[in-house]
DNA sequence: AAATTTAAGTCAGTGATGTTGACATATCTC
DNA sequence: GAGATATGTCAACATCACTGACTTAAATTT
């Protein structure tokens, strides 16, 4: 048990008294509500979370290998393999052979793929869009400052670079 | 198929060629670096992130009824059961019977439950505390005002008295 | 007082997503 | 040719969510 949990039950002064609870729900709570509209989207052609976060980094990615893809959302073969399969079967998603190693497989958008991937885009941006509407010029820089601060220190530099180098 | 898509599908210069994939993408990563570290501390009393957020809530307004609770976390009454005979089975979670209404059943955590999620707050918290660390002076306010902007509109309201009216 | 509604608990079945460990295959590198 | 690497696959399992139907007990309405 923490330090700080020890104090608070035994309802000491601590400075762990100043949790930001505010900020830990609606954390909460904003994402819950960020995935909710794209899985309805999904939900239509049978697919999922999971397919989601494929569609999403093959399109900015296109050419992405297997291994790569793995680095990025952290899950395992398995978990990845069961949603490629259904992407690919309906041809959201194409493999090609590498030139260079051609053990690797390459990931591609069909149309009918990049179509979904932006419309899926498209909500979760105006989302994004609409609640910076409100706040003041420039929030959007600060807002990207504190959500790459709050990755692992470890993964944040590659974070960095897989979201500033656009496709 | 959106008309965004469509757009974007043809080539064609859109206003939703700006979207703004960098926020997307660190929010999703963000998001699940905010969870995995309470995540490996629950692990270790066998407890998974469903028994975080019921913790997490009976904590911040004890004496909560499951009507509340399942109102608060859009889940279904088998899901919240399945987590809260856990709880209380270890002695996380007590139930009392309401002093108006007795078919309510009013939760409060135990000493041993408090512990844990006072601990479990503390860590996320030291997280935000350090992302917010590096940014200037008032991003707590403004990044607070996003996430709360991120909310579906017909809740926002709720989450915003919610997360104001701390216990 | 009887009927209805409400709060909660429970049963059975299902699906999506994640895990581990072991093993197969093709291809590249040394 | 031997060994490492990239991928695919099999079996088994855990967590967390869902639906629909039903029960119990207490409150409310008529």
């Amino acid at each position: 048990m923490s330090k700080a949990a020890l104090a608070m039950g035994h309802g000491g002064r601590d400075e762990d008294a100043a949790i930001d609870f505010a900020l830990i729900e609606l954390f909460f709570f904003a994402y819950r509500d960020f995935v909710s509209e794209p899985d309805r989207a999904l939900a239509r052609d049978g697919f999922g979370r999971a397919h989601h976060r494929v569609l999403h980094f093959v399109n900015r990615r296109p050419g992405l290998t297997i291994a790569e893809l793995l680095d990025i959302l952290k899950i395992t073969k398995q978990s990845l393999n069961r949603v490629l399969k259904d992407l690919i079967d309906q041809a959201h998603v194409e493999q090609k052979a590498g030139d260079m190693d051609r053990r690797q497989r390459r990931l591609f958008l069909t149309p009918k793929g990049a179509a979904l991937a932006v419309e899926l885009a498209a909500l979760q941006n105006r989302r994004i869009e609409g609640a910076l509407a409100g706040l003041p010029a420039g929030s959007a820089h600060l807002v990207r400052q504190f959500l790459t601060a709050m990755v692992d220190d470890p993964e944040r530099d590659k974070v960095r670079r897989l979201v500033e180098g656009g496709a």
